[in-house]
This record gives structure tokens, C-alpha cells and sequence, in this order.
DNA sequence: GTCTATAGTGCGATAGAC
DNA sequence: GTCTATCGCACTATAGAC
């Protein structure tokens, strides 16, 4: 029951947000009572952060692999592993994805706990390469902001996942490339 | 005092997002009592509109030059005007441009507004090019999400106006240059 | 034009029966 | 473990004094 509410709950928060998704809306999508669903979580607040959670730790994962890669070869070929792995995730959350990542309750919740920012500056750092010009930080940003949110938008919402895939990892490679250096 | 509202509301909607707004929050941040605030915009759905309305007016104007260049010469005049434009645009506004464009709340109002959508799908079919393959499409959402969503990424966060301008142009002209065929 | 006061609603959360 | 009932609170919105 605790994950057919966190489903259900993310679900809901990728349609309406945080703020627009009430325990009475989950509630009645599970066909119970609002008090059933306090009997699982204590508070709404445990909810979004329990989803949240199950939306960052393979985030976690594939960092702490890229790290790895980065250690013994190199940094192209973390961002080789990396970059696909992302995506992927994205592309099979889609909606869910993007709203967990840019959802203003817990875009605010991420900047106040220190090991989600901590996860992020890993996360440019690997992307845009540690000294980086200025430069070198945009197209981190750009990076970030097309897995965040391009899976979601309009124009690629009847593509299938595998081309979106394909393709998405392709034109962000091509965007990493110059951070690189000669290769 | 019509305008102070507005420039109010789209602050704190930046911030805490539309849900996260309350006319309680707009007022005290103006000095005056709620029933002023309800005095200028009968509703608070009329604040978030007219705040939507002023985002998207420039969004308006830039498209409908693009098109005007795109008939008498070519895409890539267009793309070559409209993409600095629009990063222009989103680099000056920030966070209050991200937010505008990326809220739940927004998101479903612009979703619902027929005049909106359409405005989005010109935009798309400027970007992506009219017959676009998946791959052309995927571009240009990677554009999309660019230019509403990385202006406002940690990573570039301190970087001046002007360098964010002029890399997230060039990069994005790299993005969009294989829609255009051979140049 | 701005105020105080308040009506009405929905929220998160809790108590207690079953 | 799930229910009904309810509390306290914050919200949108309105009424009416000044």
C-alpha cells in the first residue's frame, strides 16, 4: 500500500504539482479515506519526500558510476555512460520526470537539503568539467535543462521512447563534445 | 499601482510558484491590505493571467517577426534573429522567465488557451522546421528547454547577462543548424 | 482607494469507533 | 487498517466603514 500511494501521489504531483495535489485527491484515487493514507505516512510532506527520494537514488547510482569511469579512464567516457543513462530515465518517467525536477516546492526542497546539492554540483561538475570556462558551464546547463525538461515538452510527445532516446543522446553528446577538449 | 501588483505577483510566483502565492503575500510585500490588492484585479486567476500575458507578449512580437523574415528570406534568418531574441529575453527575466514558463499551475493555463497554443506551435515549427523528422523535432525541444529552463541552472547563476547571451546563442545555433540542411 | 471584519471553502492533520 | 467526524488554520473573495 505504501507504494500504490507513492504512485499514485507522483502521478498526481507530475499532472498538478505539489501545491495542486491534495491527500483528499489521493485518497480518492485509491478509493479510501483520507485517514488511510496518514496510516502510511505521517504527513504530507513525507509523501513528497518519499517520492522525491525514489526519483533521485538512481540519479545517485548513475553518478557514483560516472565517477568511477571518470577515475579509471576518463571523463568522456563517463560522460558516454552517463548521458544515456539520464536520459533514459527521463524519457521513461517523461511528465513525471520533468515535474518532480522542476516543480517549484521541490525545486525549494532540493536547494535546502545539502545532499541533493551536494548530488548536483557532482552532476555539473561531471558535465561541464571542473575548471570550466564559462562556456563550458552553459552547455552544462543546457545539458541539464533538455534532460529535465525537453522529454516533456509538446512537439516530442508522440515520439516513441527508443527515437526520443536516440536522438536526445545524440544532440547532447554533440552539445558535451567542446567541453571535452581534442578528442 | 496596477503594474506594482504585477511586477509583485510575478516576483513571488517566481519564487513560490502560483499555488505557493497568496494575495496575503502580495499585499504585505506592497504595504497595503488584501481588499486593495482585490480593489485593482477582481481575481486572483486575473493576476496570474495578466502576469502571463506580459511574459508572453515579447513572445508574441519575436515570433511574428521571425516569420516575417523566414517569408522574405529564409529559416535561418529567422532562427539567426529570433534564437539571440529569446535568450535575450529569458536571460534578463531569470528566474521569473523560468518559472512563468515552467509552473503547474501555467503549464495546464497555457495547455487550455487556444491563442497559446498556437503560438507554441508556430514557435516549434520555426525551430524544428516544417517537415521535420523525429530528430528535428527533438531539436527543437532541446532548444525549448534551453532557453526556459537553463537561464536559470545553479551552474550559471553567476555568470553575467551578457556571457550567458552570447554562449547560449552560440550553442543553441549549433543545436538548430542540422534542421536547416546544407549552409 | 484603502481599510477592518468576516463569510465560505478546502486544506493538513488527528481522535476514536469498528 | 480503514472508516467518519472534526479541529484549527489559511486561503479567496466580499461587505461596508472611512
Amino acid at each position: 500500500m505504501r507504494s500504490r500511494i507513492l504512485v499514485t501521489a507522483s502521478d498526481l504531483i507530475a499532472e498538478h504539482g505539489v501545491d495542486g495535489t491534495s491527500l483528499q485527491m489521493i485518497a480518492d484515487k485509491l478509493g479510501v479515506a483520507k485517514a488511510a493514507v496518514y496510516y502510511y505516512y505521517k504527513t504530507k510532506d513525507a509523501i513528497v519526500a518519499a517520492a522525491c527520494a525514489g526519483a533521485f537514488a538512481e540519479f545517485y547510482a548513475a553518478i557514483d558510476e560516472a565517477e568511477e569511469i571518470e577515475a579509471a579512464r576518463s571523463r568522456a567516457d563517463a560522460l558516454e555512460v552517463l548521458i544515456p543513462r539520464l536520459v533514459g530515465l527521463a524519457v521513461e518517467g517523461r511528465r513525471t520526470f520533468t515535474r518532480i525536477h522542476l516543480d517549484p516546492v521541490i525545486v525549494r526542497l532540493v536547494a535546502q537539503d545539502e545532499q541533493l546539492r551536494t548530488l548536483r554540483r557532482r552532476f555539473d561538475r561531471l558535465v561541464a568539467g571542473g575548471e570550466a570556462g564559462a562556456e563550458g558551464l552553459v552547455r552544462g546547463a543546457v545539458v541539464v535543462a533538455a534532460i529535465v525538461s525537453a522529454v516533456a515538452q509538446q512537439s516530442v510527445s508522440e515520439l516513441d521512447d527508443e527515437a526520443l532516446i536516440l536522438h536526445l543522446t545524440r544532440i547532447l553528446g554533440e552539445v558535451v563534445a567542446p567541453t571535452l577538449g581534442e578528442h
